[in-house]
DNA sequence: GGCATATTCAACCGATTGGTTGACGATCCC
DNA sequence: GGGATCGTCAACCAATCGGTTGAATATGCC
């Protein structure tokens, strides 16, 4: 019963795993790599990536001792496309779109305690 | 510390949430009306909507003993975006964006339960 | 072989979530 | 005033979540 859409939005819906997805953008990288500028543990770490895994949103690929970590934006695109099946039918309010972005760009610097 | 986003991708987890959305894309809704075709009690659905108003996805204006919920799209114009800055670098799988909906399309018909 | 590195597993913890029920406060209407 | 309707509040419950720690499992390297 649980739906795609579930998991993939309540994958986004927590702040380290789109911070992770954003590093991911830049390129592939292992566990440990992708947990270092965190302020928990790997393991934590681990769970979160497994949560992406599980969403679609990211595929792990095992060489040898590394788990590489890739973004795979389909699902992501496709969560993108139903929620702009609610938005098309207005022109969009730029103003009150930028006002949310700023306030989600001033919460988003790197996690405390990063090294 | 919670952001904006947070809020919308966890409102947007739930599928009794998205469904009322997709309910109030046609028109607005009665608290009352909006519960109807739940197997779930006026309460529940009360918790769902102060949700979805939390996260900025609907309004709610009361009239008299009615209190009317109305969907607001800028919200999720938001995350949408938001979204689309990881999907956009590449060209759309558009095969596995169909195969994704219509997965999703199959497990989002009426709640049962309802008369 | 033996140690270091990379990652997960398992058990635990407190907080949150999604639901219930029953009581309650407003509001409409006779 | 008084009954019916609309909606929320408060208390409770089981399940899930996000984190911890310590042990376990692979793998690489000398």
């Amino acid at each position: 019963m649980n739906s795609a859409l579930d998991t993939v939005f309540s994958a986004l819906a927590d702040p380290t795993r789109r911070e992770i997805l954003r590093m991911l953008l830049e390129d592939d990288m292992a566990v440990t790599d992708v947990a270092y500028p965190f302020a928990m543990s790997l393991a934590a770490i681990s769970k979160h990536l497994a949560i992406l895994a599980a969403a679609g949103l990211i595929s792990q690929e095992k060489r040898g001792r590394v788990k590489w970590c890739k973004l795979e934006p389909d699902a992501l695109r496709a969560a993108s496309v139903w929620m702009q099946s609610f938005g098309q039918f207005e022109p969009v309010n730029l103003d009150a779109f930028e006002a949310f972005l700023a306030q989600e760009l001033t919460q988003t610097e790197l996690p405390e305690g990063a090294p």
